[in-house]
DNA sequence: GAACAGGCAACTC
DNA sequence: GAGTTGCCTGTT
């Protein structure tokens, strides 16, 4: 076991981090600390006297502090927010959650998987992915599974998902990878464009809508003006802010105001 | 058994 | 372009 510092937890909450509903890999353990895989690594990650510590060597820390968004100064950007007494409160209640840099394809798949599911579902159906298609992983003399590559996806006859319980949803998965595949959907082209343009190509993918596109957009490839906008961020956005209003008052971050309030309105606490 | 769920595509007007 | 309906599956 590695014990390696990461940040401090003012910098970061990994319960909230895990749990707000941006990853579907990191689950909490009996004792408090979370257990995911993410990038083909199984880690563990804990705190302990104000600090978040993981299990990783110290070489695998630059790939972690880009998964945690850690180079962003956080605070100083809830200060460009609009401060009514709402935002106040879901600001101060998601303090600590960071805006993950996930893998690419992993955070389309698992989007798509998302539709019209609750938490546990899309974490039974992404885990039930990554056993059957994914590579094992030992993490402590226990076999972990990595996110299946849209490559192994792509290759599997549409039927051959049925054994993860995804419904209508598994001829959107296989569309996916393949788009991914075939260079129709390119990464590196979607990283270096605009919120705009990045949006309209990802629709072009068949079972992609403004919702899932969004997420993916704003977990998967960290454009911070992502505003991904469900049923519960309709509600909490219809019942606090006055009607027309505008995300983009938000900014060029108006996802990381988007995670404070939808975290808020899921917590049942308001 | 019926209704519904963190959404989408296809179809209607 | 706004509104409706069916969709797999699992849960209530």
């Amino acid at each position: 076991m590695y014990h390696t510092e990461l940040c401090t937890v003012a910098q970061m909450d990994i319960a909230k981090t895990f749990d707000c509903g941006q990853c579907f890999r990191f689950n909490r353990q009996d004792d408090g600390s979370y257990l995911g895989t993410a990038f083909g690594r199984t880690v563990k990650l804990w705190q302990e006297n104000e600090r978040v510590y993981i299990d990783a060597p110290e070489c695998d820390l630059t790939i972690w502090h880009s998964f945690f968004d850690l180079e962003l100064d956080y605070a100083a950007i809830t200060e460009g927010f609009y401060h009514g007494e709402y935002m106040e409160k879901c600001i101060d209640f998601g303090r600590g959650i960071r805006i993950l840099r996930q893998d690419k394809w992993e955070a389309l798949c698992s989007f798509i998987i998302s539709q019209c599911n609750n938490i546990p579902r899309i974490k039974g159906i992404v885990e039930a992915l990554c056993k059957n298609f994914g590579e094992p992983i030992d993490y402590l003399g226990q076999v972990h599974y990595s996110f299946p590559t849209a490559e192994r996806i792509a290759r599997l006859d549409e039927s051959e998902l049925a054994i993860i319980r995804s419904g209508y949803r598994a001829n959107y998965i296989s569309c996916a990878a393949r788009a991914v595949c075939s260079g129709e959907i390119n990464f590196d082209e979607l990283d270096i464009m605009d919120h705009k343009t990045a949006l309209k190509a990802v629709l072009g993918i068949r079972g992609v809508g403004v919702k899932v596109a969004n997420c993916f957009i704003l977990f998967g490839l960290h454009k911070m003006e992502a505003f991904p906008i469900d049923v519960w961020m309709k509600k909490a956005l219809k019942e606090n802010f006055e009607a027309g209003f505008d995300h983009r008052v938000f900014g060029d971050y108006a996802g990381l105001a988007q995670q404070y309030i939808f975290y808020y309105a899921r917590s049942g606490d308001n």
